[in-house]
Parts: C-alpha cells; structure tokens; sequence
DNA sequence: TTGTAGGCGTTATCAT
DNA sequence: ATGATAACGCCTACAA
C-alpha cells in the first residue's frame, strides 16, 4: 500500500493558485494560457504557486468553458496487427507534439461496433476521428456530419466516396502486383486474402486481382481463393488449401506480409521452392519481410506517413483550415527474393 | 466538401431533451443515468427525445460535476512493438467493456517524456494510468500519489517496490533460460540484450543471465554481450558482433524474439547450423516464433492477461475497492527448435 | 495590465 | 417520483 497523504488535502485549483500568487483568478488564467497579456512580475508568481501547489489545470472544466477538449479518437480494428499499431503510433506522436491526446479504440471488424465505439469517442470529447478503410455503417457518416466532427479515413483512397481520406488505392495495387505476375510469364495465379467480410481493404485487394484477370480476358477461378484470418498459421493453411484444390498454381497473392509469411514457412516444410516452384507475393512490407528466408516481394505502403497525414489534415480542420480532403500515398512494389519466372530459370535466383 | 448541415443548428443539450419529454433536466439526466428512480413512462419520453434529437451527452460537462470522466490513461514505450501493442489492444476491450475509454500516449523509452506525458494524460482526464516497468522518474510516483490517481507497472514483478504491478521477474526468467542451456552442456553462452538504457525489462533481463553465471561461480564476460535496439536487423548485427569477438559461443540468449529472429536469420546466411552449432533462445513467443525455421525456442510471456488484469485492478480501485497490488503472470520456457545439446548429437534435431 | 462576474452542460441536493 | 437550484473549475467578455 502507497501512502496517499500530501500536503493539502484537496486538489489545488485555479483560484488557490491566484489566492498564493495574489492576483485574480483571471489573471491567474490568463498568465498561464496568454502569458504575453500578462505583466512578467505576475507571470513568475503565478508559476511559482503552481510549482509550489502542484496545480493541474482540470480539463473538464476547460473543455466545457472553451469547446476545446484537445483530444482526437482513433477507431482501428485492432491494435494488434503491426500497421494499425504503425498507424497508431505515428498518429500519437504527432497529436503530442500539437499538445492534443489520443484516445483509442478498437472495432474488431464489426461495422455495429466501429459505429458504437467512435460515438463514445465524441462523447467523451474528441474533436476529430480517425477512422480505418472506406466502409463505415451510414450512421457513422451521418452522426460524425451532424455533430460536425472532422474525420479522415485511412488506408483507402477513395476521392469518389466524397468522405477525407488518406491512404492508396488498394484494390489497384493487387491489379499492379498480379500483372506484375502476369507480366513474369505466371497465368496460374492465386490468392491468400483476407477476411473480406466487413473489410474493405481485404475485399479490395481480392478485387484487383479479379480486375488484373479482367483486363486479360480472364476470370479468376474461385477455387484459387482461399480466404483465410491475418495470422501466420492460418498463411500456412491457406497454402495447404491451395494446394490441395489441383494443380499448384505457379504464384500466390497474399492479403498481407503475415499471411505471405504462412505461404513462405508451408511451401519450405513441404518442400516446394520459392520462388522456382511457386512465386509468392505479400502486402505491407513489415519489418520481418526482408529477413525472411527467400526475401519476401511486397508491397511497400507509407502506414506512417499515413498516421503523420492523418493527424495533420484533423489538425489544420481544428485550426479552422480547409486541407486538401483527399491524399494518395505511395503504395510501391518491393521486388525480393519469393518471385521469380514460373518452373525457374537456372542461376536466377537463391 | 461534405455538407455540414442538418436539422437543428446546434448541439442539443440535456434541457433540450427535457423539454421535449415535457420534463425537468434534472429528471431527464436521472432517466438517462439512473433509470430506477424515474417512471416508465417518463424514461421512455426522454429516450425518444434523446433519438430524436441526436443528443449525445456533454462528457466535460458531466465530467466537471461528477469527477468521473471515464478516461483511464496508457503509457508504453513504443505502440511500434507487438507486445505493448498486445497490451494496449487487451486493455482497451477491457476497459471499453466496462464503459472506460483509453488514453494512450508514448514515452519512447526516456524518462523524461514519460513523467510528462503521464501528467498530460492526468491532466486530460485520467482517473487511472497504466505504466510500463518498475523504473520511473521519482516524481512520477509523487504526482501520482498527490493526485490520487491510481496506477500499476506492468511487465514488471517487483513487490518489493512497495508500488502496484502485474507483470513477472524478467531477471528470473533469463536467469532460467540460462539455466536450461547450462543444463544443456552449453558453458560458453553470450547474450544480445535490447537498449539496457532507460529500459528496466532489457537491464533485468541481461542481468539475470549474468546472476546464473554467478550462480555457477563465474562471470558473463562484457564481449560476449552485445547490445542492440529492438529489431531483426540490429539482431542480425548482433550476433556477427558475437561472433567476430573470438571463439563462436554455443548459444545466444536473446532480450526478444525480434532480436532472436534476426540472429536465427543471421546464422542462416552465414552458414552457421541451429541449434547444432549455435543454440538460441528469444524472448516473448510472438506469433512469428512457432513458424521460424526452426521454430524459436522462447520464453511465453502472457501479455493479454497482463492487459486484462492491469484493467481489472484500476478498475477495482475505481469502485473503490482494494485489490492486490500485486499480481504475477506465468512465464515460461517453450522449447522448440532453436535449441540443443552444444555440437548437436545425431538424430536429435531437424 | 488587471479584476469582476457570468455561464459552459451536467449532476446532486434539496424541497415538494 | 419530480422540479428547482446550486455548484463543479475554468475562461472570457467587460469594466476599470
């Protein structure tokens, strides 16, 4: 058990400060926030009676006389996975630096829940959101709009949507990566996605590959799909799965690096190469993706520059400004060691 | 441009509710809070207003008069690392269940920042804070107590503290590592530690393999330690360090499993057999760990209890109980593949 | 430059 | 069970 005793007995609030400084409570105020409208003399004093009171300005109060709680939410699906934590964390940062704090919660990929949680993010004060992705239950739109709370979505470009976005076009970067593919002599490409229910980043990425086959006269054959949760383990399944619906198809796209991670670690427990026998592609260009073993071709995306982004459009909305509503970050293809000409090429790789 | 326009042209209050439901605020505050003490009839008139209206309570306001803001405040080092990141993720649902919001903010492993940004969080709002590790500025402790705002470490074991955590003996638990490989037949062990500045969980860690040495009357000599930030790369680094400072060692004790997966990476590349020639031992179990080639040996440490349980014990001491303030999670040794008999014995491994 | 005083939207304390 | 009314701690006109 902790000793709680300190000196006074209560907290200290402005008016203490004013009393030991001896001056008015609105100087008081006024030397702390407006110091430039304030004699040097009292400025000192007052600093020192918060020094000497350990005074904490209480923000309800202040948030409720001046309209400004200095607080933003951030609404992700979980915080689990490495590039919402990316975001998160470039995101906080950011809002420190601005004297604003994060409060942060998490969806789990409900769209009910993201809706519930983001209105008790207002409620409890936040005077901007970010959200993830472009798909958001309507009321969500409608409820932020009404109380005239500036938002951003992440990780979507979408200008057409009408709603401030930052982020890149995911489904055109799945196209680029399987005509990437393409382009490398595969025709027998399949994909690892994501749980594309109630997330549109998944759907997106599932799309541009259909789109790549489109553009070639071609279907994607659903039997070349496996949609699998973002773990490493269920990666691994999602290659079994593959495998076992026919003939092993010469490329895998994956939803993400994770599940590329799974594809990489199955095909070297079943003895099959990468990238001779089966090109693998992932998605998010983690940490781990150059140090796997062959190193993994993915897609780069900035999730920081993201988070950076995100904070300064909700920044500048607060500080009264009108920022461009729609941002496009660079989504590049990083070319490794798991793609490479389909059957292999002698002296090409490994 | 989104429209900012919708029916009324400012934010209804509670009176507005009122008078819509033909009642005084304060009856519409208590059917919205305290439903038992308020008729049906009266409950339901207000709840209709409430949804016509869109009225969504003033949490300063309401925050101002009650002293609850409903705002528990985090602390981590870095969002950017999976287990502060499994933390935060564990703490959240559990507070949002509980009708708490979090506050999350960044100390980037400096003192410095983390006394001030745990004020700022208070100041926010904060009715309890979530810190990492038993190694704080002295005066956050003071600020804490005069504020009553109550805390726990996490990560950390330490009763003899005298301050709150959930968390277990890092020191312990390499120590135990260590005793594992001595038992092993490995004499000639090294360690890459993370960043021991300003980080009691790496210091702790690093020292608990030089008290097994101790314990086997001998000292863990300085060049067969190498100190690296929290990354595969500078794992890699780490152990060609180890291994251009003389004799190869026979086994690594890693501060992470990032470091681990870096120096599993490494030997791979250099053509150095695991465990036959080199064993190594991380520290974490993250998902990654199972699925490495061969799978980490590492030390399972329970991150999502420490979460849920750091959240069940301010939330106790906010209905203003008593829980222990102290509480250790398991950790423990999960052999796999990275580890073996020094030389490696035939027909044991891969 | 400084003091005074009113009110931000709620909840809690009284009465009724 | 309900209504009036007084705070909660601060900021900001306004006055001096």
């Amino acid at each position: 058990m902790n000793k709680r005793l300190q000196t006074p007995p209560h907290n200290p609030k402005l008016s203490d400060v004013a009393k030991l400084a001896g001056c008015s409570t609105g100087t008081a105020s006024r030397a702390l926030n407006k110091p430039e409208m304030v004699s040097d003399k009292i400025i000192r004093k007052v600093r020192d009676a918060v020094e000497k009171l350990g005074y904490t300005p209480n923000n309800a109060a202040r948030a409720l006389r001046s309209k400004h709680s200095h607080i933003i939410g951030l609404v992700i699906p979980t915080i689990d996975h490495a590039i919402f934590a990316q975001l998160t964390n470039a995101l906080e940062k950011h809002l420190t630096r601005a004297g604003y704090s994060l409060l942060v919660t998490t969806s789990e990929f409900d769209l009910q829940r993201e809706l519930q949680h983001a209105q008790l993010l207002v409620e409890r004060g936040s005077e901007g959101i970010v959200l993830v992705g472009h798909l958001h239950d309507r009321k969500l739109y409608d409820f932020l709009q009404a109380k005239k709370v500036p938002y951003v979505n992440t990780y979507a470009y979408r200008p057409l949507d009408g709603h401030p976005c930052i982020g890149f076009d995911n489904r055109r970067a799945t196209r680029q990566i399987t005509e990437y593919l393409f382009s490398l002599g595969h025709t027998d490409i399949a994909v690892i996605a994501g749980p594309t229910k109630n997330n549109d980043r998944a759907g997106d990425r599932l799309a541009g590959v259909q789109d790549a086959f489109r553009l070639r006269g071609r279907e994607l054959d659903p039997a070349r799909v496996a949609e699998q949760p973002y773990s490493i383990g269920a990666g691994r399944e999602g290659l079994r799965l593959l495998l076992s619906r026919g003939a092993r198809p010469t490329a895998v796209v994956c939803g993400s690096d994770v599940l590329a991670f799974g594809a990489v670690a199955e095909c070297a427990a079943l003895n099959v190469r990468v990238p001779e026998d089966i090109s693998i592609v992932g998605f998010d260009d983690q940490d781990f993706a150059a140090h796997l073993t062959p190193p993994l071709t993915t897609l780069q995306v900035a999730g920081t520059e993201i988070g950076e982004r995100a904070a300064g459009y909700l920044l500048a909305r607060l500080r009264g400004e009108t920022p461009p509503d729609f941002a496009e970050v660079e989504a590049r293809l990083i070319v490794r060691g798991t793609t490479g000409v389909p059957g292999g090429v002698p002296g090409v790789s490994a």
